[in-house]
RNA sequence: GCCCUCAUCGUCUAACGGCUAGGACACCACUCUUUCAAGGUGGCGGUCGGGGUUCGAUUCCCCGUGAGGGCGCCA
């Protein structure tokens, strides 16, 4: 029997890292062991369900490197692969489970019901559905529907014991005379959840159910349905769940969890995938943990999958993130930088100079990134140098008490001040000659530039940031880039108004 | 309240019942460097508690404790 696998997210919002790991665990699988992954939508709550969440979702999932043979977008042979459209097959099962006996209706009001619950748990007892109209007899049930009397369809859950396997927790069994008999069919006419996707898994002929641990205890629950309805079980795995830094279930307060705000923030979807893959999952004694997708597949195995929750921790995502965007391609990360850059208003038109351009400046400031974004706020510092200010920041005026420090300056300056000098290719000639006249070397010699150069006494290294003063200076840009020379020159008047320059 | 699941450094995890409990992230220190990063080297740090079984328990069993989930005409 060959391997089918589901992933059946929900279209009530953006897809969660959480929801994400268990597609990420289900496509592993069937990349692992040969399979067909089946995407299913899971739209029966129609006040909550949108079809634009639906797209982001499919787009999300391929970003993240993850495909699937079947599904809305794609069609298949199980078809329909999303629950709204999928009614009358629910209501032909449960038709046949009603005319087998292995259902029956209940009329009981849903007040009544909850008013029963409710005073149960004040008492502290348990409550379950009594079975009031577990066995009226058929006259009296024809009568109340012909008297349109509202019913639900409910399961007649068998004594003894439920079992089943589990990849992750080895073979589960449990007491079914804790369940009361489960609603399948609503007043409404609309599936119950667990109905519903017991009716699609079995159908589709789903081989392996891999999901979250939220739904271990629905399990038993889902394994009688299995069973009146003469279906074959399915092997399950119930991956643990992602907890949040306070060790509860990540959601939205944790800050960022969707898919699509990683992709915002310019986490690039190998990091995000190789550590998703590593929560809950490890490859094994002393095995690197940066794994190619190729090797992720290779050495993943259900039976290494952990089970117990796993917290969160983006430093490790950002870890990973930081590795990937050193190997990636130069070409993939300047075009995501110039979005970003754009996106602060700093670039307009993006041609092939201008990218070049922005090339320079991920170079500069790439290995200092957790992702991508961040080069927002590295970046506009080219744009702002203001010698004014900068000298009158403590740590420049520190730098500037170094002995000689305006002595370099000055040099630096006269240095640059050489019409037709080609401040790129001369940069290192015109550090010897101030090295030279200024007879200071080592940190006395580069501080003193860095800081007439930037205003700043950090950042990239020079010998990058003077390519991307003077590149960026030639440009056609919404905000003008002063090139060295402009730079000094405000610098150096800046000391001089503040007496920072001996008077010789 | 009842039912279920889980428990190794701060975090993710490794360890046929048997070497000094290993690795990664984070953190700290050192190193490299014109600075901040990055890189390199090293360090700190853990088997939830109590009972058993055993020559020997992180590993098996029981009892606590803690955490997560389920008990809906939500998914």
């Amino acid at each position: 029997m060959p391997n089918r696998l589901r992933f059946a997210p929900s279209p009530t919002g953006e897809l969660h890292v959480g929801n994400a790991r268990t597609a990420v665990f289900n496509w592993l699988f069937a990349k692992k062991y040969g399979g067909t992954l089946v995407l299913r939508i899971e739209d029966t709550d129609q006040a909550r369900s949108d079809s634009r969440f639906e797209d982001l979702i499919c787009r999300n999932l391929k970003w993240l490197g993850l495909d699937w043979q079947e599904g809305p977008d794609c069609g298949g042979p199980f078809g329909p692969y999303r629950q709204s459209s999928r009614t009358a097959i629910y209501a032909r099962h449960a038709l046949s489970l009603l005319e087998k006996g292995a259902a029956y209706r209940c009329f009981c009001s849903e007040e009544e019901l909850g008013r029963q619950a409710r005073e149960a748990r004040q008492a502290g007892v348990t409550w379950k559905y009594p079975g009031t109209c577990r066995n009226l007899s058929a006259s009296v049930v024809a009568q109340r529907l012909q008297d349109s009397h509202p019913s639900v369809i409910r399961l007649r859950v068998r004594s003894g014991k439920v079992v089943f396997q589990d990849l992750v927790h080895g073979e589960m069994k449990f007491d079914s005379a804790v369940l009361g008999d489960p609603i399948l069919v609503r007043s409404n006419g609309m599936p119950t959840y667990n109905y519903a996707v017991v009716v699609d898994d079995g159908s589709m002929k789903i081989s392996h159910v891999v999901r979250g641990d939220d739904h271990l205890s629905n399990t038993p629950r889902q394994v009688l349905i299995y069973e009146a309805l003469g279906w074959p079980l399915p092997v399950f795995a119930h991956l643990s769940t992602i907890l949040g830094p306070d060790r509860t279930r990540l959601s939205k307060r944790h800050g960022a969890t969707s898919l699509q705000h990683f992709l915002d923030l310019g986490i690039l979807p190998e990091a995000l995938l190789n550590y998703l893959t590593l929560l809950g999952w490890a490859p094994g004694e002393d095995q690197d943990e940066i794994l190619s997708l190729e090797e992720l597949v290779a050495s993943f195995g259900i039976e290494r999958v952990s089970k117990s929750a796993a917290v969160f921790d983006v430093h490790k995502l950002y870890f990973f993130n930081r590795h990937y965007l050193k190997e990636c391609e130069p070409s993939r990360a300047v075009e995501w930088a110039s979005a970003y850059l754009r996106r602060e208003g700093l670039l307009e038109e993006v041609n092939s100079a201008v990218r070049q351009w922005v090339g320079l400046v991920v170079e500069a400031f790439l290995p200092g990134l957790d992702h991508l974004s961040q080069i927002s706020q590295k970046a506009p510092q080219l744009w702002s140098f203001e010698a004014e200010k900068a000298v009158r920041d403590e740590g420049v005026r520190q730098v500037l008490s170094l002995p000689g420090a305006a002595r370099v300056v000055d040099e630096l300056r006269n240095q640059l001040s050489h019409e037709e000098c080609d401040v790129v290719r001369e940069w290192s000639s015109i550090v010897r000659s101030v090295k030279a006249a200024s007879g200071q070397k080592g940190r006395k010699l580069f501080h003193p530039i860095r800081v007439a150069l930037t205003g700043k006494d950090s950042g990239p290294e020079l010998d990058k940031l003077v390519p991307i003063f003077e590149g960026g200076s030639q440009l056609e840009l919404p905000h003008r880039i002063k090139d060295c020379r402009a730079r000094v020159d405000e610098f150096y008047s800046a000391m001089l108004s503040q007496g920072l320059i001996p008077t010789v």
